[in-house]
DNA sequence: ACTGTTTATCGTCAAGGAGACGACTATGAT
DNA sequence: ATCATAGTCGTCTCCTTGACGATAAACAGT
């Protein structure tokens, strides 16, 4: 071992979040502007540094409570608790010009929230659709509205948040944190299309989410706040997976 | 924002591995022995330090040739080259006294080495059955043989890499990655089994995966190498999404 | 050479899940 | 009253899976 262990290189640790919403059937990010260099006044994920005595969910908890007001699901109870879980670690030795900084991803899944943005330093945050962040309109060139890429490497970590909630749901009730606490079929199934992009049959995915136990349990109340014949209210039931799990169709 | 990203609390970053591979039916794991305090002489999985110019999964990829002579696909071609991927980061603020530390964690689905340790500093290196590293023969008490808990939170670190091995196999190809080149049904079926813990039934699991479009390829070969009636070979094809995926039978 | 053992491979059958889609229900809007 | 919108229940067919019988091809021992 050539390489002496005391002399270890300093880093910076981050967190960064992706935190993802569906709003308008369309599943959408966090970006805050940047007002400094480098790579400022581009948009970025939120994120910030992990302080000496703090862990990483926690730090990542923190960030998210300071830009959003969310609280995660895992330190608080479910009250509009967002699903928070690390993502992945991105270190590249350039990805930061300034020095040597490890970032850890965090992904939230989050409800849509009445206020656009009710936290403290977010002077500068919108919610963006991913798909126009990630410029995926056609094969090649960026949207209408001018879109450039997010800084750092944050757009591959907002792509890999992406795919992550994507595959998630299908195995898991992940679907559900997109949802106020109480929902119906129709709302949850239009989170699945958002996410999906993809359009299901409304009778089999209610067969299929009604008849998975533990899924979703009934409220006993309704609503029509979608239009239509009212609509049973439910919560998210125990279950964590799904098994069998939900089929995403076919590209 | 009332914390300074100027004055940033300095990290050590390191990677750990987690090298899993299948031999005598079961998932084993590489440890090492510490030769250190803390925990001197306690088993760890190997690891070490992220240089300051080097992308964790360089640094990973590296840490691996040197403790086993691996070589990982994501660098190499396949010849012999083991599965890399990053499993997840632990930075619990005391996780090493000495130092903050916050360490990545790689995955490594290896095949079963012809000799045990052909690395470098591996003086101390061996192969353990994951079952006895983590205590799981009975409810509570650890091993007959005196099992202690590994180093660190390397316990923890373990029980994440196997998890994830074992969820992983169900939906993509990655059991290959435990097979030699060339492997037959048989033998890929016996991985299921070690990794899960469960018998499977042999003519399901074949029609299964024979069936399954760009998983095997032919060889044209044959081997009496597992007795018996010779088996064709295969070898792993270009699909790494199983689609439907391989059903874990219930507890 | 014959027999038993082991592993591989093919085939059959019934049960359950999923896709396609018809039909009916209960609201609000015009 | 009529229409549009959403929700909910059923039916039918196809495919996958689990259980398991049967055959094939090697080796070991007698």
């Amino acid at each position: 071992m050539p390489y002496d262990p005391s002399a270890f290189p300093p880093f910076a640790v981050t967190v960064d979040l992706v935190v993802l919403t569906v709003r308008k059937d369309a599943l959408y990010a966090l970006v805050v502007r940047r007002g400094e260099p480098p790579y400022q006044g581009r948009w970025a994920l939120p994120g910030g540094f992990v302080r000496g005595d703090e862990g990483l969910e926690a730090a990542a908890a923190r960030e998210l409570t300071e830009e959003t007001g969310l609280r995660s699901q895992a330190l608080e109870d479910q009250d509009a608790g967002a699903h928070l879980e690390q993502l992945a670690t991105y270190g590249a030795p350039q990805r930061d010009p300034r020095m040597r900084v490890v970032s850890v991803a965090y992904l939230v899944l989050a409800p849509d929230l009445p206020s656009p943005i009710a936290g403290g330093d977010a002077r500068s945050a919108r919610w963006a659709p991913t798909d126009t962040l990630l410029g995926a309109g056609d094969g090649g060139g960026w949207e209408a509205e001018q879109q450039v890429p997010l800084a750092f490497d944050h757009d591959e970590i907002l792509r890999d948040g992406v795919e992550r909630a994507r595959s998630k749901i299908e195995y898991s009730s992940l679907a559900t944190a997109f949802c106020p606490p109480e929902f119906t079929v129709g709302e949850l199934r239009r989170v699945y299309e958002a996410v999906w992009g993809v359009a299901l049959d409304p009778r089999n995915f209610h067969r299929k989410v009604t008849g998975t136990p533990g899924f979703l349990v009934p409220t006993g109340g309704t609503t029509t706040r979608q239009g239509g014949r009212p609509a049973q209210l439910f919560r998210a039931g125990g279950a964590t997976l799904l098994n069998p799990p939900m089929l995403r169709p076919e590209v």
